[in-house]
DNA sequence: CGCTCACTACGAAACTCTTCGTTGACATCC
DNA sequence: GGATGTCAACGAAGAGTTTCGTAGTGAGCG
């Protein structure tokens, strides 16, 4: 009825997505141009990947002009957190505290980066009181 | 020379790892009957599996006994930390606080994991000044 | 000794993902 | 109006994943 669970896109899906999160609405050109400045993509698997994302409903397709314009259905943070609630339940039995924690004590992270998060906790659990 | 990079685990392979870690070196058929406690997966395709993963370095094999013993190769939370990096660098631009970060808002933690972030934290800021 | 059971090995089939060559449509330029 | 360039569509090839049927092998039982 609502809108169904959308698909966990593939890496090369990501790294489109990105493009098109920093972008805005592009066309295939410009997501091809965008990625080809490291990796080295030919321009029909750019547009062959995007036929499929709209299959997917990842992405949603502008026709009105020639060239299509491609723009992400979903936000960058729903689909991160989608996927951060893909990874816990697949990889941390189902537990995002045991996610981040292990992601805190894998890492090296700077003093303004554990000063946000304390932030963010705070801000968390004033909310919460 | 030193190892090299195991290759990201499957989703299946995921779920055989889970049972090796829970469980301690096991048998095909140990790993079998503790993943078909809910799903349904066929013992030779659990055995498939494992053999893919002792190809790509995944697990070890103790053929010793007539019944083979697969172990997993890697810890888990060495995995789970591979896994996370391998997220934070396809979705997050590279940055693990980022992806801590969301990770908190997108999701409601109760106050006892709060805590026990918040203690961790503390852990961290120490060791580091 | 021969049967049966448990187990591994092999390989095929279906599916997805990634890549790209080719084709055809459309527009613009000379 | 024909050549040139841009673009979407199609299809195919190759790799990886997942599934499982079938075959072979060894161990132990009767």
């Amino acid at each position: 009825m609502t809108d169904r669970q959308p698909p966990r896109p593939t890496d090369s899906e990501l790294a489109i997505l990105g493009v098109l999160w920093e972008r805005g609405p592009s066309t295939v050109r410009d997501v091809h141009e965008a990625l080809n400045k490291d990796g080295s993509t030919g321009y029909t698997t750019v547009l062959k990947i995007l036929q499929i994302m709209t299959e997917k409903g990842l992405v949603v397709r502008d026709e009105t002009e020639r060239a299509h314009v491609y723009e992400s259905r979903y936000g960058e943070q729903k689909t991160q957190r989608q996927l951060l609630a893909d990874l816990a339940e697949r990889a941390f039995g189902g537990s995002a505290t045991k996610l981040v924690m292990q992601a805190l004590s894998g890492r090296k992270a700077s003093a303004d980066e554990l000063t946000a998060i304390r932030n963010l906790l705070d801000t968390l659990e004033g909310e919460k009181r």
